[in-house]
DNA sequence: TAGATTGTTAATCGATTAACAATC
DNA sequence: TAGATTGTTAATCGATTAACAATC
């Protein structure tokens, strides 16, 4: 596992690998070839044993992949072999389907504890978590060494509260809000922007449309 | 306006052009250049002025880009000047979620209508939209042409529920469900696979930290 | 007119695909 | 051993960046 500098395509499909291999594992499949894998995903097998070989190779000649090695290889890579404890920065609609979501799975990512500034949430429960007040974040989140903080605060306040992240040790943000956060070279921000999301879809249904018309 | 094959590169970038340009609109901003516009977006100016030459050019020489006339524009490319009705398969709390963030924004696009199969929900509001019963689709999507479907089915029946709503006359499925869908190739499907999203961040957050080890 | 900045062509860079030798 | 399939190099393709002529 020498790798360096693994360029963001590649490490954008290998969530996708994770799900295929992890449905072969459940239906008992053994090993699987790079071909018959990309005739699986719609994707090319040269693409496949590229994006592998990446990290030096989880497979053998003449023999292609064993599905149980190259899941928990993967899984390995992603972070799934130790616990991820994760907090929640504002504990509205979205915030709460988020950890409704993620701590259904049976995933090592979970949620432990919310924060908000709204008097009216800060007491309730979310699912099972507790919402505390913004306030007590900071103390909490350096306690139990939180690593990665989800924002689902509205876009307003987002700039300001990632910098209270960062000010607490936070090492990677999961930001919903509708902005880019500038956050130092050191964080981690993955982006889920829902609004760009529904854009590019309306992008190309219209320019569906019009070819259509064109005909 | 006479576009054709654009990549899904510059399409992905789009809304976030539509995001800072609505910024500079509301700040006043009457004109800009592409160098400005490259030190606020972080991105090379020629990278801008390829993506928007794209579209036939927007600007002028000497002058730079008219921040209201390219807002506009874009937005047209978009497809934000015209209304948009969705609606919602799958009324549980991302659902409901997704419907309070995309119907608060002052968009054209906007979900007209609930549906579920889980009897209790049947009935009850999602925020202002009436939940009814997934029987009751087919006729409410064809009566009201709509296009646009949001997605937000446990992932086991996401597949058959996009069939039928293939089988409606949605041309958009706006996919939530943590499973790739197959569809006719007519069909527009833009995923969030938020489990995916937090994958990557984990991956990335992990060699981010083997790095600093290292040293 | 001179200066600024686009639109656009050319150069570079990176990612994908194809080909094939290595090897199980 | 022969067949299959990887790991890896080479070729192609596409996207990004740089350069500059056109023009406002």
């Amino acid at each position: 596992m020498a790798e360096k500098g693994i360029s963001q395509a590649v490490i954008g499909r290998l969530p996708r690998y994770y799900r295929y291999l992890g449905e072969l594992k459940t239906q008992g499949v053994e090993r699987i070839s790079s071909h018959e894998l990309s005739k699986l995903m719609h994707v090319t097998a040269s693409q496949i044993r590229q994006d592998f070989n990446n990290f030096g190779g989880f497979g053998q000649q003449g023999y292609g992949y064993n599905v149980l090695y190259l899941h928990n290889e993967i899984g390995n890579l992603l972070g799934i072999h130790k616990k991820h404890d994760m907090i929640l920065i504002g504990a509205g609609k979205l915030g709460q389907a988020v950890v409704g979501y993620i701590n259904a799975k049976d995933m090592p990512y979970s949620f432990k504890a919310a924060f908000d500034i709204n008097k009216d949430l800060i007491g309730t429960k979310v699912g099972d978590l507790p919402v505390m007040s913004m306030e007590d974040m900071p103390s909490y989140a350096l306690e139990n060494h939180i690593e990665i903080a989800a924002l689902t605060v509205p876009r307003t306040v987002a700039v300001e509260t990632a910098e209270k992240l960062v000010a607490c040790n936070i090492r990677a943000i999961w930001n919903f809000a509708h902005i880019d956060l500038r956050v130092p070279e050191h964080i981690e921000v993955e982006n889920v922007h829902l609004l760009d999301s529904l854009m590019r879809l309306s992008y190309n249904l219209q320019r569906h449309q019009d070819a259509e018309a064109k005909r």
